[in-house]
DNA sequence: AGAATTAAGTCAATATGGCTGACGTAAATT
DNA sequence: AATTTACGTCAGCCATATTGACTTAATTCT
């Protein structure tokens, strides 16, 4: 494992706080900021994503084949384009993974029946038991941080999810989630 | 900007869903994946590092740059190993980034006083501003998010993104993250 | 029918942020 | 005095992203 240090984590003298070096002398409020916040977030989002990168590491794949998988598990028949636009990247990033994962017999790629250019997207069975298998690990750890919190706080959390979003973008992705609650603004 | 599709997003045919693949026969609940607060993560998460991001941009910093002037920021002082342990990245990645953020003035290292093998970690004047600037703009995020929830959301959510993490990783990040808020196990 | 656009893919080069393995030096600890 | 720790560095590799240029085939527009 080499050099990665996780046991020593933490350890030692953390806020030592030298009082040699003074408050840089900000006029306003610094300790209003919500770095609590900020830092589960990260690490919530590092286990979050930890679990289906583990899977995927047997497979020699990475964190690029687990999107390009879940969105086309969730949209059968998707087009490339319509698959960049989702993820934000170049065809040319896609053209690798994809090709992975054709090679790999997880993602199948069927010829448009109305546009022949199209090259549409579809998992095969292999790749739809792997996003399965994927998604049921995400699952288990969202129930699990759920567990203990009051009545509707599921609820309470997909909304604020959404409202970290930006909102001009939250109508297409509201219509990519298909959430089966309802998400409208009030 | 070349040749991402950001226009064309979510255009078109999507959910074709084509009847000649077959739903692949798995016998159980597919339906019950929560792949709306999957994906709410996926997007939300991609927002609220975006901002950072741009910001960083203009400096010709990145992500991995973000991070490290957090965790200095929040824990001036701090040893490089625990820094690492942190980070769980290994010392080659992390010098790197940290020589470019010593070199641009926005930390310094300075010996440690009792063990004089330490470079302890501190932000400078510029770099705690530029620090307390991203996360002003993480705040605002935060903030708008929490925008006509109910009464207790804000706690309801750090209950929920603590218990995404990892248990085992909980004390540890619970000493690092210092909240002001109580977020010991009921 | 011909021109323009679109869908998809490809070649080549580059950047970033990780990684491993191997060393080196100084300081502290045993 | 020997060992361990803290930190750093050299060299090379890999994954994922980028830009820019270009091709092919199919569709759409005029």
């Amino acid at each position: 494992m080499a050099d990665v240090n996780f046991k020593n984590a933490l350890s030692s003298p953390l806020r030592e706080n030298d009082p040699g070096l003074p408050d840089s002398g900000e006029a306003s409020s610094d300790d209003a900021l919500p770095y609590d916040l900020v830092e589960l977030l990260f690490f919530a989002y590092r286990d979050f994503t930890g679990d289906p990168d583990e899977v995927l590491a047997k497979f020699e794949f990475g964190r690029a084949h687990h999107r390009v998988l879940h969105f086309v598990e969730r949209n059968p028949g998707i087009m490339v384009t319509d698959l960049l636009g989702i993820l934000g990247i170049t065809k040319q990033s896609l053209g690798r993974v994809l090709k992975q994962l054709v090679d790999a017999g997880i993602i199948e790629q069927r010829e448009g029946n109305h546009d022949r250019r199209q090259r549409l997207l579809y998992t095969t069975e292999t790749g739809h038991a792997l996003a399965v298998d994927l998604t049921r690990l995400q699952q288990k750890r969202l129930e699990r941080a759920l567990i203990g919190l009051p009545d509707g706080s599921e609820e309470t959390v997909r909304r604020f999810l959404l409202q970290m979003i930006d909102p001009d973008a939250r109508p297409d992705i509201l219509k990519l989630i298909r959430s089966s609650f309802d998400l409208r603004d009030r």
